[in-house]
DNA sequence: TTAGGGTTAG
C-alpha cells in the first residue's frame, strides 16, 4: 500500500486522536493505545509516539515497544533525536542493548545526551567492559578533551589487555582520539571550540555516568583523574555528580574519599545517605553504618527509604551485627517508618540470623514469609547450614536450590561441601556426579589488580600475562611458605572430580592468587595490596589472602563481587563469613 | 516553547 493511500485511508475512517492516545496511555491501556496508533497511521506525531513509547519505558514492555518501533519504520517517520535517544533507553531497559546501540548508530546526530545513554547502560550492564563500552567512553573522552587524552590513554591500555583493540568501532574511536588530540594544546584548544560549538561538551550527567563505568571496573586511578577534572572545572555541586563520587571511592575501596566528599555536601538527597551508607555495609563497617543511620534520623532532613533499610540490614550483617540488624528490621516491620519490608529485606534478616548461627531460626522465618523464597534467599540458608554444619537443614535446602536453578554450580559445590563436612562421602560423590550430569556452567573467575594505572587482569590458571612464568613461581612460593604456617589447601573447592594433587594445582590457578602473587611482586614490600575480582572469593583463597598478610605483612584488600574483604595480620574484617 | 540522558539498592 503506497503511504499517499495510506494516509487517505487513515484520514478518511478515523480522524486522529492524540489526545484519545494521550489518554489511553495515562490510564494504562497500553493496547488500546497501541490500536489507536495503529488508527492514526501516517498521522502520529512526536507527542504520540513519545506518549507511548514512554509508557512502554516505565511498564518494559518490550514488545509493545517494538511495536511501535516498528511503525516509525514502516510509515516512514523519522523521529528527531530525542525521541531516538528515548528509543535506546527502552532498548537499554529491556536489557537488548544491541538494539539500542543500533540506534545510535543509525542516528544521523548524536549529542551528549544520546551517548550518556548508551554509556549508562552498558555500565548498568555490569562490570565487564566490552567493545561497545570502550568504544562509548572513548567517544565521551574525545568530547571533553580537556581531559580526554590521559584518559584516553589509560582507556588505551585497558582495551590492550582485554584484546578488543581490533574490533572497528572500538579501533576507529582510538584513532580518532589520537588524531585528534596530543599534548598540542593549541590544537586541543581548537578542538574543545569546535566541540562546544556542536554541543558535544560533556556535563555533570556524562561524568557521573563515566564515574559509574569506571567504578564497575575499581579503577581507582582513573576515577580520581575524571574528580580531579571535576573540581578544575569548577562546576557548582550537583548531587548526582557528588553521589556518583561518593559510590566511585567507595566501590575502588577509599571510604575516605567517599566521606569527605559526604561531609563537604551542601544539600544531601537521600541517594547520598544510601550511598555512604551501602560504601561502609560493603566494607563490614557496621558501628559506621549504624552511626550514619542515627545522624540521618537526627537531621530528620531526608526520609530512610527502603534501599537506606536494604544498606543498613545488609551493614549490620556484614559488620557482624546481627543483632541491632534484628531490631530495625522488627522497628521496620512495626511500620514506624512507613516502608513496609520487602523480599530483599527478609533476606536480609535470613542473612543476619544464619550468621548468628540461628540456622532453625531462619528456616522457619523463610517458612512463615508471605513471599514464596527465591534462589538467594534459600542459597542464603545453605551457606550458613555449611558454616554451622548443620547438614539436617542443609540438606533439605540444598535439595529445593537444585531445583530452583539446576544450572548453578555454586549450590552442587556448598551441598558437597557440607557432606563432605559430615563424612558422608558416598552422597559426596552423588552430587559430584549430578553435577556433572547437568552439564552446570560456571562463570570463569577473574581478578584484577591495577598497578601505575594499569589493570593487570588473570583468569583462572591463566598463561597471557607476559610477567605469567614469575607470577607461578611466586604462587609456588607462597604455597610452600604458607604451609609450613599451617596452610591446609581447601580441596572442597574444587569443582573437578580429579585426584588430590590435581586438585592441589587446581587452587593454586584460581586467579586472586595470581593477582595477589604479582601485587606482592610488582609493588614494594608493606605496600598495601588491593585486588578486585567478578566473583565470590572461595574459601581456600580467602585463607591463603589471610596467611600472605600475616606472614608477608601485607594489607590485603579484596574486593569480590558482594563485598569488601580487609585482611590485616591474617584477621578478615568479614569474620570468616560472606 | 519543550520534549531525550544521570546518582544508591536488586
Amino acid at each position: 500500500m503506497s503511504n499517499q493511500f495510506a494516509r487517505q485511508l487513515s484520514l478518511t475512517s478515523f480522524p486522529p486522536n492524540s489526545q484519545n492516545l494521550n489518554s489511553l496511555c495515562s490510564n494504562g491501556e497500553l493496547r488500546e493505545a497501541l490500536v489507536e496508533m495503529a488508527v492514526q497511521g501516517l498521522e502520529m506525531k512526536f507527542e504520540g509516539y513519545y506518549t507511548l513509547l514512554n509508557e512502554c519505558v516505565n511498564r518494559r514492555a518490550f514488545r509493545e515497544g517494538q511495536r511501535v518501533h516498528a511503525h516509525m519504520t514502516k510509515t516512514c517517520y523519522l523521529p528527531p533525536m530525542h525521541l531516538r535517544t528515548r528509543l535506546i533507553v527502552f532498548y537499554n531497559n529491556c536489557e537488548c542493548l544491541n538494539d539500542a546501540q543500533r540506534v545510535l548508530d543509525e542516528m544521523p546526530v548524536r549529542n551528549v545526551v544520546s551517548w550518556t545513554a548508551m554509556i549508562s547502560a552498558y555500565s548498568k550492564r555490569g562490570t565487564e567492559p566490552n567493545e561497545f563500552t570502550f568504544a562509548t567512553v572513548l567517544t565521551s573522552c574525545n568530547g571533553a578533551c580537556a581531559w580526554g587524552f590521559d584518559l584516553g590513554r589509560q582507556i588505551h591500555s585497558l582495551i590492550i589487555k582485554t584484546k578488543f583493540e581490533s574490533h572497528i568501532f572500538v579501533g576507529s574511536s582510538l584513532l580518532d582520539m589520537y588524531a585528534k588530540l596530543l599534548g598540542l594544546d593549541e590544537e586541543a584548544l581548537e578542538l574543545f571550540r569546535l566541540l562546544q560549538r556542536e554541543g558535544m561538551t560533556s556535563n555533570y550527567v556524562t561524568y557521573a555516568s563515566v564515574l559509574t563505568a569506571l567504578s564497575g571496573l575499581a579503577a581507582l586511578d582513573l576515577g580520581r583523574q575524571v574528580h580531579n577534572h571535576v573540581l578544575r572545572c569548577e562546576l557548582p555541586p550537583y548531587v548526582v555528580l557528588q553521589n556518583s563520587l561518593i559510590d566511585m571511592y567507595s566501590k575502588c575501596g577509599n571510604l575516605t574519599y567517599s566521606r569527605r566528599i559526604f561531609d563537604s555536601m551542601p544539600e544531601r538527597t537521600v541517594i547520598s545517605w544510601n550511598a555512604m551508607l551501602v560504601g561502609y555495609s560493603k566494607h563490614g563497617m557496621g558501628k559506621e553504618v549504624v552511626k550514619v543511620f542515627k545522624l540521618m534520623k537526627e537531621e530528620n532532613k531526608v526520609r530512610p527509604d527502603s534501599v537506606t533499610f536494604l544498606a543498613v540490614l545488609s551493614g549490620c550483617s556484614h559488620g557482624g551485627m546481627e543483632d541491632r540488624g534484628l531490631e530495625y528490621f522488627y522497628e521496620m516491620a512495626e511500620g514506624e517508618n512507613g516502608i513496609e519490608p520487602e523480599l530483599e529485606h527478609y533476606g536480609c534478616v535470613v542473612d543476619l540470623l544464619g550468621r548468628a548461627g540461628r540456622v532453625e531460626e531462619a528456616f522457619e522465618f523463610i517458612k512463615k514469609m508471605r513471599f514464596e523464597p527465591t534462589a538467594a534467599i534459600w542459597g542464603s540458608l545453605l551457606g550458613a547450614c555449611r558454616v554451622h554444619s548443620n547438614v539436617e537443614i542443609g540438606e533439605f535446602v540444598g535439595f529445593r536450590l537444585l531445583q530452583i536453578e539446576p544450572e548453578n554450580a555454586g549450590n552442587y559445590v556448598i551441598l558437597s561441601n557440607l557432606y563432605a563436612s559430615a563424612g558422608r562421602w558416598e552422597d559426596v560423590r552423588n552430587v559430584r556426579e549430578l553435577m556433572v550430569e547437568k552439564a552446570v556452567i560456571k562463570e570463569p573467575g577473574r581478578s584484577w589488580i591495577e598497578l601505575d594505572q594499569i589493570l593487570h587482569t588473570f583468569h583462572a590458571s591463566d598463561r597471557s600475562h607476559p610477567r605469567r612464568e614469575e607470577v607461578s613461581a611466586k604462587v609456588k612460593e607462597l604455597s610452600v611458605k604458607l604451609k609450613e604456617a599451617g596452610y591446609l589447601p581447601d580441596l572442597g573447592c574444587v569443582l573437578y572430580d580429579v585426584d588430590e594433587e590435581q586438585k592441589e594445582k587446581v587452587l593454586l590457578g584460581h586467579s586472586e592468587k595470581m593477582a595477589l602473587a604479582f601485587g606482592l611482586i610488582a609493588t614494594p614490600e608493606g605496600m598495601p595490596v588491593r585486588v578486585i575480582k567478578n566473583l565470590r572469593i572461595c574459601v581456600d583463597c580467602h585463607n591463603f589472602a589471610k596467611l600472605v598478610s600475616k606472614i608477608y605483612g601485607r594489607e590485603v584488600s579484596l574486593r569480590d563481587k558482594n563485598r569488601f574483604h580487609h585482611i590485616v595480620g591474617g584477621t578478615c574484617s568479614c569474620g570468616d563469613y560472606w
